[in-house]
DNA sequence: CTGAAAGCGCTTACAG
DNA sequence: CTGAAAGCGCTTACAG
């Protein structure tokens, strides 16, 4: 079922058709005529035929996200895709999402260009320059998440600040004055790590009488480094007293260190996690955490994001900043 | 860059460059002819614009899975979306993923069914007959994940029944005799739990001469029920031996309880979780459980699923096995 | 062995 | 206010 044949139930033209279900020059045309499309096209079940409409028009209506799974970042977009999604069906995109890993690069690009999408939004160090040209050239627009080095792509970038400023805030209340943050070594974790990290700063800063001192240590997901550490802290009579952990599984690796060398969490050591993952609830003691807040997403995150994708963007990149929330538990 | 600027430059036909582009009646075509078209569309950098090669065709390349986020299946399918991307582009298709939860029945079809997809993968519940029909009429493939109550969809059911036996087996071996088994009542997670079920029951069946004993009970993901559980458990005088609790997440919920009220585990109460998540190396004690084992994906999985979407599908459903490890730690 | 041509289903400038 | 028509970039049966 084409237009022309809802154009023939309704005893139109094809171009009368187009116009009244696209809602183009509809003042031109007398109401009844209207109904009589609308409900030819009910009748028969028209579904508009998307190839078609971007053939004509050179483009699609696709919004592909190149976001592999297990990044830190497609968690949190995954925690606000639905806010995303539905802003983008809005404006009339479909968000599809290619989780795939293993293709990146000109690969991709090659993919994706043949698609002709509205958009392509990637992180930093998945697509290099060539593949950018080329989805360019084809008149895609590429859109990072994330700092990337060419300024001139429209890029958001998530401003976890707020999650450093909660943790740090929380430690000092309880009055912990030698703190530390786990930075992950990988690094896609380590770009929200520091993100993390600005924020914390930021609070100790600002509160300078009290002589606190910020100590960084780097961690990878292997359960004997965190055990070493601790020891380390042990020997050297070092021992923090506030540790944010950036995120709920390095938190919960170092609490059970901790536990293992005898440390008493939160008596000597008080932890904050990130996430609020349900892990925070299954831990004995359990792990007080930092969740996102989605307040605020559509505007600081889904709008700007269709600015960008209409090619109305001004700034090189545009801070998203998120809220967080302390979650108290026992640590 | 388009198919006729191609031919221009090779100095041939449209028709030839689209022959020699997609690999058709190529024995007619000299060798000579061959490599001039190639060399021109590698020279301008051609890539094909498949909505105009979908238009023609009637049926675009796109295989769009549905599947919201923080579902099971979704889980599942992340640990496996690179095999299955992998293939279904060497047979020609996109994989693309929609894990927006707030778009389903017939505003998914319609969405969908503009596209023109070879394929749409999505669960049972998400799409009902209308939609299902929608699809179809524009010829559309649509294949379940997981049992649907119309056995004339293609359908590719999980079959976790090798998570069950892994954990009977090691829980007998221990000499369990009094078993437990959590069981979600969120449906989605019910239906993955009943095939770990089967699992299990037909270990013990096999193992008549042992008198072994196996109960149920009912879980959701609040705390307080768990620790309701276990307080029951203890006053009755029932504390099982060894419980299979799932997954992981249940599991740990289960251990933080059985802490709680000074169970001794794995001395009093052997338990294993499932899917081997970070969490197992956080708990202490340390969290024995199943990982699943990706080997023979390809065969099980990814092949049928081609299958299906090329329409040679044949009967109503299909398992598809996962082979499961144990991974022994401290419970 | 190669090419001219029809046609997929739309959108949109243009003519009436 | 409405319609006839061009054309987006492909594929493919057909003719030579």
């Amino acid at each position: 079922v084409t237009l022309s044949a809802v154009a023939r139930q309704a005893n139109v033209s094809v171009a009368t058709v187009s116009y009244v279900l696209n809602g183009v020059q509809l003042s031109r045309i007398p109401e009844s005529t209207q109904l009589r499309v609308r409900d030819a096209a009910r009748e028969l079940g028209y579904v508009p035929n998307a190839s078609a409409r971007s053939l004509r028009v050179g483009k699609s209506q696709l919004v592909i996200a190149h976001l592999p799974g297990g990044t830190a970042m497609m968690q949190r977009a995954a925690a606000g895709i639905e806010v995303i999604g539905a802003h983008l069906r809005e404006a009339g995109y479909s968000l599809l999402v290619h989780g795939d890993t293993t293709l990146r690069g000109l690969a991709a690009a090659k993919l994706w260009s043949g698609m002709r999408p509205a958009a392509v939004v990637t992180e930093p160090g998945l697509l290099d320059e060539p593949s950018i040209a080329l989805l360019h050239q084809v008149g895609t627009v590429v859109i990072m998440l994330g700092q990337h080095s060419t300024a001139t792509l429209p890029s958001l970038v998530l401003d976890d600040a707020m999650f450093g400023e909660v943790a740090a805030r929380h430690l000092l209340e309880r009055g912990c004055r030698r703190l530390v943050m786990l930075m992950p070594k990988h690094p896609r974790a380590r770009a929200l790590a520091r993100s993390r990290l600005s924020g914390m700063r930021k609070v100790i800063r600002e509160d300078k009488q009290r002589q606190v001192q910020l100590s960084l240590v780097n961690v990878s997901h292997d359960p004997s480094q965190l055990t070493q550490i601790v020891e380390s802290w042990r020997k050297s009579g070092e021992l923090p007293d506030g540790v944010y952990g950036f995120d709920d599984v390095y938190s919960g690796l170092l609490l059970g260190a901790l536990l293992d060398a005898g440390v008493r969490v939160p008596r000597e050591l008080a932890l904050v996690g990130s996430d609020d993952q349900p892990l925070c609830e299954i831990l004995r003691p359990r792990l007080t955490s930092i969740a996102q807040d989605l307040t605020g997403m559509r505007e600081s995150f889904a709008e700007p994001l269709v600015a960008a994708i209409r090619g109305s963007w001004t700034q090189g990149f545009r801070l998203v900043p998120w809220a967080a929330t302390l979650k108290p538990r026992d640590t």
